[in-house]
DNA sequence: AATTGTGACAACCGCGATGTA
DNA sequence: ATACATCGCGGTTGTCACAAT
């Protein structure tokens, strides 16, 4: 763990640091991060590099809003797994796990909001990008709502999952539910609300056996490339650069006005 | 027009699992 | 068997864009 040399840039990834790590992907495979980190002259982790590989640049992803259909699966696969993120993405092609747990919390906390404030049963249905899902025009956003703009590192989010469960939940509790109740509701009714298409999806889901984010198929003729870890010097940002001038387009990046 | 609230997305962190020497 | 390195996952936080006020 003390590998780490100097100390690593954080933050927003740039155009030149992407284009960089894409080639240094394809070149060596998405495996082997640290190696990748090292090779590429990033000043990254290899973890950094990784999730901006899974997150952002595979080839493979799939951008924009959910559709109807994503959403209902995701309300579906995450009442049957829970917080199983990746379990839940390799189900969507072409989303990642932190797509669709942002999604999730976005869409879900209003629901969670609700259910703890049961103040408008006539909650009106607004549909949230155009989907069947539940969500109210509440106003009762409290400060429990965005967590980290207030002190308490209590999130709102917080589903008592496998970790960090015990003190988070007994904590004061001016809310008569848990977490795990709240999302348990969440749950209940989102299937219920899925149910028309549940047959749909769950014969789809079954049938089609989705390309989880592809790995690269060089992978296996480049194996021997990983000897070469002591060429890392030699490997410079231009060198990438001028041997794959690889054009790729985000819809949103820190580098790309739209 | 300025301010505020909210949604969406990107990225980091901590921890457990797994692989390897 | 074990210590260490790396990977992968889930949770959390930061920031930007846009809508509402």
């Amino acid at each position: 763990m003390k590998m780490m040399q100097e100390e690593n840039r954080k933050g927003p990834w740039t155009e030149q640091e992407d284009i960089l790590l894409v080639n240094f992907v394809h070149l060596f495979g998405d495996r082997r991060w640290d190696f990748i980190a090292k090779v590429s002259g990033l000043n990254r982790t290899g973890k950094s590099c990784r999730l901006r590989w899974v997150n952002y640049l595979h080839p493979g992803l799939k951008r924009g809003k959910m559709t109807p259909q994503e959403e209902r699966l995701v309300l579906e696969l995450h009442a049957k797994w829970g917080n199983r993120w990746s379990k839940i993405a390799r189900k969507l092609p072409g989303r990642t796990d932190n797509e669709i747990k942002n999604y999730w919390r976005t869409h879900m906390r209003k629901k969670a909001q609700e259910k703890k404030r049961p103040v408008s049963p006539t909650s009106s249905f607004s549909n949230c990008s155009s989907s069947s899902m539940t969500t109210t025009t509440t106003n009762t956003q409290d400060t429990s709502c965005h967590s980290r703009k207030s002190s308490g590192k209590v999130s709102f989010y917080d589903t008592g999952g496998s970790r960090s469960t015990g003190e988070m939940m007994s904590q004061e509790t001016e809310d008569v539910y848990s977490m795990d109740d709240i999302w348990r509701e969440i749950d209940h009714s989102a299937v219920n609300i899925i149910k028309p298409v549940k047959d749909i999806y769950s014969e789809q889901s079954h049938c089609l056996s989705y390309p989880t984010l592809a790995s690269p198929t060089w992978e296996s003729s480049l194996d021997s490339i990983w000897n070469m870890d002591a060429d890392k010097s030699k490997m410079s940002s231009s060198f990438a650069k001028d041997q794959f001038p690889f054009c790729f387009q985000h819809s949103r990046s820190p580098w790309s006005p739209g």
